[in-house]
DNA sequence: AACCGGTATGATACAGTATTACAGGTCTGA
DNA sequence: TCAGACCTGTAATACTGTATCATACCGGTT
């Protein structure tokens, strides 16, 4: 894809009050959809997990979800919401955020590459950034270097639009 | 700038026999030079701390470092490394990985953005990588979407070149 | 020299994050 | 039905990073 039309700007960082809920459901749809197709199973457990990564409107840790998985009586172990995380991660229905140690959503599962993270300093939320005039800079320079790229992590820290605006 | 003028790939990963003894203490004397300039402190601590970083010549981690300092009989303890990281870290002397939880020497501080970092899964080694082309076409789609970055950080996990000569 | 404020370091404890190892359960296809 | 693959539970432990408080050092001032 060309560099014009790969940038993809469409509300990166949804409205403060939009319908989370709404797309928390939908994003479950699309999660059972791929799996589908993939074959692969997308248990009540990892669909819990998703649920909780989906229902917080910002990045989620591990222990985080713990916390609500099992209740108060009965909690359940790290490695098993590590175990549904690695599986979300492998089908892209959710990206680890490094420098947070947490976990979002993936809003559009089955781009090719991993898209840049942009991460509010100020509300905590994140959202995804892809931008192929970026991708293809950063490929042709690694490989310049005679690197090959198989995985890839772009974060940035910073300050949405929305708080920005609400700072003037 | 184009893509052209902005590749730098000079060496980004040193050959394999080079003299890395050499390279270490050259790091260490801009190093002395930097504090010196900004009025702080490169104390013996902070000082042997970067030692280590640049000894190993690979992303070395804090508990590594940590190990090395004290030697078996008088440990030091974690907040001592962490410290010394965080100065280094904060006068551009050491980078930190945020995909491994590992430190790398920069060789190149003073550099407007924090380079991006590629590191190679066979033989472990990272190198920079500073691209003014993906750090602009990075800069626009973020300004595009209203995000305003105030830090980055972008890892890219492979093959380096030197690993590919000798699987070829 | 003695004092003083700021900065750097030491030491202990603890919080947060992630993995290993093993046991048991569930689903699926032959 | 049975075997094998896959999934989950549980306990223990390793790894990474912070909080807190005490002490030591450095440079300037009286």
């Amino acid at each position: 894809m060309g560099a014009k039309a790969g940038t993809k700007a469409a509300a990166p960082f949804p409205a403060q009050e939009h319908d989370h809920g709404h797309c928390a459901t939908s994003a479950m749809d699309r999660a059972a959809a791929i799996c589908a197709a993939r074959g692969v199973r997308l248990t009540e457990l990892r669909r819990r997990v998703l649920e909780l990564v989906w229902t917080s409107h910002r990045p989620i840790g591990a222990y985080d979800i713990l916390a609500q998985l099992g209740g108060p009586d009965r909690p359940a172990g790290p490695p098993t919401v590590y175990r549904a995380l690695d599986f979300l991660q492998e089908n892209g229905l959710v990206h680890r955020i490094a420098s947070l140690n947490a976990y979002i959503g993936c809003p559009d599962p089955g781009h090719a590459f991993a898209p840049g993270i942009m991460i509010c300093e100020e509300c905590g939320r994140a959202a995804e950034l892809h931008d192929s005039a970026a991708d293809n800079a950063l490929s042709r320079a690694a490989a310049a270097a005679g690197f090959a790229i198989t995985r890839r992590t772009i974060e940035m820290v910073g300050r949405c639009r929305d708080c920005a605006a609400q700072a003037a």
